[in-house]
This record gives structure tokens, sequence and C-alpha cells, in this order.
DNA sequence: TATAACTTTAAAGTCAGCTTTAAGGTCAAG
DNA sequence: CTTGACCTTAAAGCTGACTTTAAAGTTATA
């Protein structure tokens, strides 16, 4: 399989593919005689991988960590970092929910000062945001 | 108020407070006779505008593109972007949340099977993946 | 008066995760 | 035999929001 079949097959840029060559998150696999990579299934198996690494928060430098000397995953490890993750994307969740939550309040606040007219100073915008707590 | 002035009291390094200014984000203002940046209360009302507006995920250059010409901020725009803002918020919280349930997921299962052993194989990992949905 | 702590500018560097470019080699179809 | 679609590399460019650096001028304190 050449590179951009590959590529195909897991939905990313050929260029990608080699980005992650470079960056060490795929070995250097075989060449054939002209020089073009070599690919197969186990290729399709390694950036599915690291397309989920990434979905769960993982940068690139991290997804090395999770792997064993022999390449496998460290059952303990993934878990603990899984955890930590999840943690994170809750710590996430929270504060955008806030933030939601200020911009309701917001609106709210603008639409009662409408009656006043159409706009607002920045002098007033700047009190209305102090009322939602910046 | 001299430049480290200001940054102090509004939270920002005073390269923030220049960087602003060239990006017209920040009228340029006076000058001392020294050359100095000038300022007084109203810049804070600028930049904690600026800081309130980031915090409710408007870019720094959407942030021009909330006010009028005479510089105040239009009531209608506004409450239009922030409801837009608040339903990028929403989507980004679901999505997450869609991220944290499927973690616990696969923490569950990655426990399920652990009685087999300390180690999974990448494929054991991968067949985990796509029962996750991934 | 020296020295430390400010200020000025323009330009370059940072982060991550790629993408694009340049300059070339390979190959299958017509 | 040429055209166009692939492949190779190293290096530069992209995004956004800054930060850092370099080289220089100013001011307050000891």
């Amino acid at each position: 399989m050449k590179i951009s079949e590959l590529a195909k097959l897991v939905g990313v840029a050929p260029s990608t593919i080699r980005y992650y060559e470079g960056k060490g998150l795929l070995p250097k696999g075989s060449r054939n005689s002209n020089g073009y990579r070599q690919y197969d299934h186990s290729s399709i198996e390694q950036i599915k991988m690291i397309k989920f690494a990434q979905s769960l928060g993982f940068s690139l430098e991290e997804i090395p960590t999770l792997k064993t000397p022999e390449n496998d995953l460290d059952h303990t490890v993934i878990i603990e970092r899984l955890q930590q993750k999840q943690n994170e994307a809750n710590a996430l969740i929270a504060q955008l929910q806030k933030k939601s939550q200020r911009i309701g309040d917001l609106v709210t606040q603008l639409n009662a000062s409408w009656s006043n007219g159409q706009c607002l100073t920045q002098q007033q915008m700047s009190d209305l945001l102090d009322e939602v707590q910046f």
C-alpha cells in the first residue's frame, strides 16, 4: 500500500503521515525499490490509535508515553492517564457551563436595558459586565 | 499612569498592552515629553472590555466588529453575537460530555479485561477502541 | 555618579499540529 | 514520448495571542 492509499483509508493527508513518521510516532517502515514508503494493515491500526488518543485529549507528545518499551500499551498507565484526561474534560465542561450561564445572564441584562435605547456606551457596558461578575 | 502601572491594574503584561495598541484594539493615546505612553482610567475599562470579550470566546479580531463607528457597543449586534457564542459554547460542552463519557466507558472496559494480564497489545487496544465507537 | 528599573521600537520567537512549497524522481496511460 | 498523477526531501509557512530579544533612551534611588 502506498502513502496516499493509507492516507485515504484513515482519513488524513499523506503529509500528516510523513509528519508523524518524522516525529517518531510511526516507525520508519520499509521502502520499495523506488524509495516509496510501503504500508500494510498494521499501519492503519497505528494511525487510528494516534487519532483516538488525540480525540481523548492527548497531545502528540504524550502519545509515546502511553506505550511500553515493547510498543504495547501498559494497562495501568493507560487507565491512570484516561482518568486524568476525564478530570480535565470535566473541569473544562464546568468552566464552559459557567461561561454559557454568564452569557445568558448578560443577554438578559441587555434585553432589560433595551428600553433605554439602541446603544450602550462603553461605560454602561462596563457596568453591566461588573454585575455579571467579571 | 505609565504602562506597567496600568498593566498591573488590569493583570496583563506591558507588552500585551503595546500589542493591543499595535493591533488597533486600543487607541494610540497620548505620550508625555519623554515619549512614554500615558494612560488614564478609561484605558482600564477598555482593556477589561477586551478581556471580558475574550472570556466570552471572542477573538481579538472579532472585538472591533462589536463596536459602532462611535466606538460604543451596538445593543443588537452584541446580543446576536452573544447568543451565537452561547450556542458555540453549548456545542462544545456537548462534545466534551461525549468525550468524558467515552473515556469512562473505555476505563470500564479496560478494567474488565484486567484479569487477563497487565498489558494489552495494540491489536487488543484497537478492538476495544472500536467497541467504544471510534 | 553609577546602577537598577523603567521606557521605546521593530522584529523575531513561541506553542501545536499540521500544510505548503520547491525542486526533483517515478510511473502508468494514451 | 509526453503528460499528469503520483512519490521523495528539507525547509518554510500557517494560526492566534502573545512573549522575547536587541538595542537604545530615561528616570529614580543610593
